[in-house]
Order: structure tokens, then C-alpha cells, then sequence
DNA sequence: AACCTGCTCAACCGCTGGCGG
DNA sequence: GCCGCCAGCGGTTGAGCAGGT
């Protein structure tokens, strides 16, 4: 009845992403921007389905995705942000514009999850326990909650818009993509760390752009594909922060982030952290 | 050193909603 | 209004790694 999975045609390749087949779907990013995933495989000759082909792009390759732990701030807004939305984790991963939906679900599931387990069972007392569930009778009803997010990120997202237009983030996409030259550059090094000795076996496939190749003469593999797209000029200066608009130099625009922490902060917010010890 | 266990996170799966014909 | 296509989302899985025994 339904229309047949995406994934399920044959010759479609499933799990770990290599290195050569990031730089073609960086690539086709490059020339055509992020979209029109359907025609991904066909154009860049990607034996992923486009929906993969999507999905790494979202989460891994996306220009400005940081890496590394949550940040205190990071964690405070994840657990108000669950608390009032439920786990919609991409309108939560809205609000933290470096980290992904996955990124903020993972970290929610593996660490927050049973960190706020802990607290609650050191509560003691259950009937003195707050549910963390959006449908819990938390002292914000939830429409108004809802409303007041909507309407925060408008706001925000105003703000940010006009900072980027008053020349506060680069013009043009190419300093985004610049920043996916970093997270492929950082994926290259991890590989090359991973991958003392390239596998004399590997398949045809896996040699096309092969950095492999590269590590065998000793160059450097980032700075390959630095030249390889040419944003050397970019790579590694702070000014070249990915996600265009969302951030300018590192740190979130003070404007468009001022409503939000306001809200964040304000005295409903810190009394339901309070009952956790955050 | 070998094995076991728990943790992390990239990737997959299946569903939903928006949109165009 | 219906249908099909597609992008996006949330839940789940499993490979790889780290730490413990």
C-alpha cells in the first residue's frame, strides 16, 4: 500500500559515512545548497539514500555544528526547554543554533535523563517530586508557555536576522560552507588517527578523492581539502563561525539571545531548576 | 592480558505534515 | 478533497570505546 522505504533499493550503503563521500556531499552542498535531497545520489554519484545523505548534512557536516560537552548554560536551557516543549528536540536544538536535534536528544537521553533521575530520588519524598513531563502541572500553563516560546522566537530570530544583515556575519554562503571544511577537516584527522595504515584493499569506491592517497605522501589531510574548496582564508579564523546569522563570533548575538535569556532566567525558570540543585 | 559492562553518539527507521498536481 | 512525493522529526539501534574486574 504505502510507498516503498527510500532505503530499501539495492545498492544503497548503510552505516559509518567515509571521508571521500562527506566531501562529495559537502560538494554538492557547495554548488547547490542544502536541499533537494532527492537529487543528492544521482547528481554526486553517492550510493546513499537521500534521506542519509540529509541526515549527515543536519547533523555532522552542517556549517557551525560545535562539538564537544554541553556547557552549563547549554544544560539549564536543554532541561527548561524539555520541561516546557516535551521532546520536541529540534525546536529545543532551535535555541542552541551550534548543536544539532540529535545532538541535544542524545545528551538529554544518556546524561540529563539520569542526572535528573538522581535528583529526583534525592528529593526524596515522591509527592514532593516535580514530574519532568511537559504535561505536568508545572506552574506555567503550557499554552502560555507555548505562546510566549513562539512568540521569544520571533523575536530572536528577528534580531538575528537584522544582526546579520547589519554585516555582523559573513555575506554569502561560502563562509558557511567554510565552516563544514572545519568539521571535515577535524572528521579527516580523526580518520587518520583512527586509520594508521591505509587498507591496501580498499574497495574502488572508497578511493575516489582518497584522502588515503594523501596520508600515503604525508600531507596533511585538512589542509588538502582546505585547497581542495579553497577556504583556506577561512579556516580556523573566528570570524568565519558557521550557521550564518546565528552567531558572529563565537558567542550567541547578544540581542537576539537577551529576550531569550530573560525569559530563561526569569524567576519561574529558576525556581523549577532550583528544585533539581541546578 | 583478557574479558565484561556500561556509555556515547552516529546513523537508521518509521511516522507525520506540508505542498503541489 | 485526494493522492503522491518529499523533508523533517523523534525514537531506537548498534558499533566502538573506556573503564572496571
Amino acid at each position: 500500500m504505502g510507498r516503498p522505504p527510500c532505503c530499501d533499493e539495492i545498492g544503497v550503503k548503510k552505516g559509518p559515512w567515509t571521508p571521500e563521500e562527506d566531501i562529495m556531499l559537502v560538494s554538492f552542498v557547495q554548488e547547490n545548497g542544502p536541499g533537494n535531497w532527492r537529487a543528492v545520489p544521482s547528481k554526486t554519484g553517492l550510493k546513499r539514500c537521500s534521506k542519509s545523505c540529509r541526515l549527515r548534512w543536519t547533523n555532522y557536516l552542517r556549517p557551525g555544528i560545535k562539538r564537544g560537552s554541553f556547557t552549563d548554560d547549554e544544560e539549564k536551557m536543554i532541561i527548561q526547554l524539555q520541561a516546557l516543549l516535551g521532546n520536541k528536540w529540534a525546536a529545543i536544538a532551535s535555541y542552541l543554533p551550534e548543536r544539532t536535534d540529535n545532538d541535544v536528544k542524545n545528551y538529554w537521553n544518556t546524561h540529563l535523563k539520569k542526572k535528573l533521575r538522581k535528583l529526583e530520588i534525592g528529593l526524596g519524598d515522591p509527592s514532593n517530586t516535580v514530574e519532568f513531563s511537559p504535561r505536568s502541572s508545572h506552574s506555567i500553563s503550557r499554552g502560555l508557555s507555548e505562546r510566549r516560546l513562539q512568540s521569544d522566537m520571533n523575536t530572536a530570530e528577528d534580531a538575528l536576522l537584522s544582526s546579520e544583515n547589519a554585516g555582523h556575519s559573513p555575506p554569502g554562503q561560502a563562509f558557511s560552507y567554510a565552516s563544514s571544511t572545519e568539521n571535515i577537516a577535524r572528521l579527516l584527522k580523526d580518520w587518520v588517527k583512527k586509520t594508521p595504515k591505509v587498507d591496501e584493499n580498499q574497495s574502488s569506491d572508497d578511493q575516489i578523492l582518497t584522502p588515503g592517497v594523501q596520508s600515503k605522501s604525508g600531507i596533511d589531510l585538512s589542509e588538502a581539502f582546505e585547497s581542495l574548496f579553497g577556504f583556506g582564508q577561512c579556516y580556523g579564523s573566528s570570524s568565519c563561525s558557521g550557521l550564518s546569522g546565528s552567531v558572529s563570533d563565537g558567542e550567541p548575538d547578544p540581542n537576539g539571545f537577551a529576550v531569550l535569556e530573560n525569559w530563561l532566567f526569569d524567576d519561574q525558570a529558576k525556581g523549577y531548576l532550583t528544585n533539581f540543585g541546578f
